[in-house]
DNA sequence: CTGAAAGCGCTTACAG
DNA sequence: CTGAAAGCGCTTACAG
């Protein structure tokens, strides 16, 4: 059983097919009598409105298209979902594309979501996206888009971020605190504006504590599909080029993981040889062992948030308002669990 | 700017729409210097087709629904990446809806993609669906709809699943090979086949090996959000009510490494003291300590799987040929880490 | 209160 | 090789 048209459903009541579409739609200038016998057959007969149809005529499809770099992943996984509830309550369909940590893909994502006209695009960065041509395509479009987690500062539009700078400076402080006095860090790839952040949190923080900073203490890794083994090879690295480190600040939790698996298969021991921040507050840092101190980070707030403001920049665009764009920076906290000391300062 | 229209391009060169579109189409019945024409105006234009009025006249819209029960769950995460990427390697769209493990949801979200036209469904069912009139629904509207993971039996469509019992089997015959002589069972909700069908695969084994099967050690749990502190509830209970149990097969890692947490903090050694075999092989259950034994269950092939057979049924229904439906079983296989023992049978 | 008219942007069968 | 015609299913401004 196909659903059925208005016309099927006025030539049924032969009334016309304007007077059951206002009379589905309650609009006052239809009789009592009519919306009656209009939506009561429209029940029987599975009347549901052709999307295509309206989408064409009001030229939008109360669709959004959001583009991820990984999909497992337990940050951006709790950011979908954040996304998708609150989209569905303002009755809003998501689309979801993974840019795999690829510009191009990236790229010709963004083209997808345009040609399929979505209303709306939600995005965190690929970390290999440097040129913003694609972004600021969607915005010559007059077409809303909110980036969240992993910006550019440089797009004018809407981002909905935490301050990676204060939270990696809260994050090395407190290894400060409990004593550490040489502090690695592994940082994330070079061009995510919260990779950077990060690290420049870390090298204030050192700075601030008359603490040196030296780059060799700095190893990077791409945070994508690979940032367990990335961890442990960063690990294993460290373990040969220095001695002395007795605390290291990591870009993500799960290189951290990665990088306490090696530790103790070396048999360097947490916190006591050498102590451990992470970064995100992935579930299963508090349940290995030991777990893991880090920096909690709301992906589910960040993806309710980021759809919220796209929500309002819908409508305003609708009513050919101006859009006035936000910068809006949630709160993140030190998590403080076994990989890292008491603090003693 | 906007993108433009057929008919901006067909009055820039004072031809007609129809030749404008058979132009981009490459229609044989186009000459090559109208095509040239058209096609180098498309693109200064930045001409892309309206998706809503193309899909009004194709009546498909290249997109497809996925009803999920859990996004930030590892298994389902992997899914979705296996579905989304193997979708826009055919050109189509992917809208992920939530269900909750709601029933209610469910239902609602069956009929918001039905309403929106989409090519096919794909779904898991939620723990609380144990009527399947809503899946009948699509099917007599004769729109191709793939289950996966979570299916109803009884209902008729394609399935891509695993052998849930064999594995279960698998993992309690793995427990007993060990030495276990008392092995309890945490098992799923009442409804899934899969926890049905993993609880049979415990009992058989029990059985085929002489061992009595005691209903007492079979716990509940409903392996949703709250799976982790199910885990450890169900830990405390079971040693508050039985002693000698000496090896648990848990339904899902995540309950498993709840439970695992329980008997660390009680000083119950793994495996020592109790042997466990969790299920579906969560990435971190490689990580914690000690790592945990499981049946490795493919996501993502389960993903890409699933979404091929509903393309493959969107291509037949198009060409109003008949489905015949599959059931399609992937391989599953026992991964054997630390809180097993060395098989000694 | 109801309906004829126009149109959203495209595609396709058909005529010339 | 090109274009007039019809239509997908809806909405909205307007006339009566």
């Amino acid at each position: 059983m196909k659903p059925a048209t208005l016309k099927q459903i006025a030539e049924h009541l032969n009334i016309s097919i304007p007077t059951v579409s206002k009379a589905l739609k309650d609009y006052p200038d239809v009789s009592k009598k009519t919306k009656g016998l209009v939506k009561e057959l429209a029940k029987t007969l599975n009347y549901k409105p052709n999307t295509f149809a309206v989408n064409l005529r009001t030229k939008e499809s109360k669709t959004i298209g959001l583009i991820i770099p990984v999909i497992v992943h337990h940050f951006f996984s709790s950011v979908i979902k954040g996304i998708v509830a609150q989209a569905e309550k303002k009755g809003y369909l998501v689309i979801i594309l993974q840019s795999n940590e690829s510009y191009e893909l990236e790229k010709k994502q963004i083209d997808l979501l345009l040609s399929q006209r979505v209303d709306g695009i939600l995005i965190s960065l690929a970390n290999g996206t440097g040129d913003y041509k694609h972004l600021e395509d969607v915005i010559s479009q007059n077409k809303p888009i909110v980036m969240f987690d992993k910006i550019a500062k440089i797009v004018k539009c809407t981002k909905v971020i935490i301050n990676d700078r204060q939270a990696a400076y809260c994050a090395t402080q407190h290894l400060i605190n409990t004593g550490c006095k040489r502090i690695a860090h592994f940082r994330g790839a070079l061009l995510p504006q919260n990779s950077i952040d990060r690290f420049l949190g870390y090298k204030k923080a050192l700075l601030d504590n008359n603490l040196p900073y030296d780059p060799s203490l700095v190893y990077i890794c791409e945070c994508g599909d690979m940032s367990f083994e990335e961890g442990k090879k960063n690990a294993r690295q460290l373990l040969k080029d220095h001695t002395h480190v007795d605390g290291i600040f990591i870009n993500t939790d799960l290189v951290a993981i990665g990088a306490m698996t090696e530790f103790n298969n070396q048999g360097v021991k947490i916190p006591e040889d050498i102590s451990i921040v992470g970064f995100s507050n992935w579930f299963m840092s508090s349940v290995i062992s030991p777990t893991l101190t880090t920096i909690n980070q709301p992906g589910y707030l960040m993806g309710k948030t980021a759809f919220k403001q796209l929500y309002k920049e819908i409508k305003k665009t609708k009513k050919k308002e101006l859009i006035n764009h936000k910068e809006i920076i949630l709160k993140t906290e030190l998590v403080k669990r076994e990989s890292t000391k008491k603090e003693i300062l």
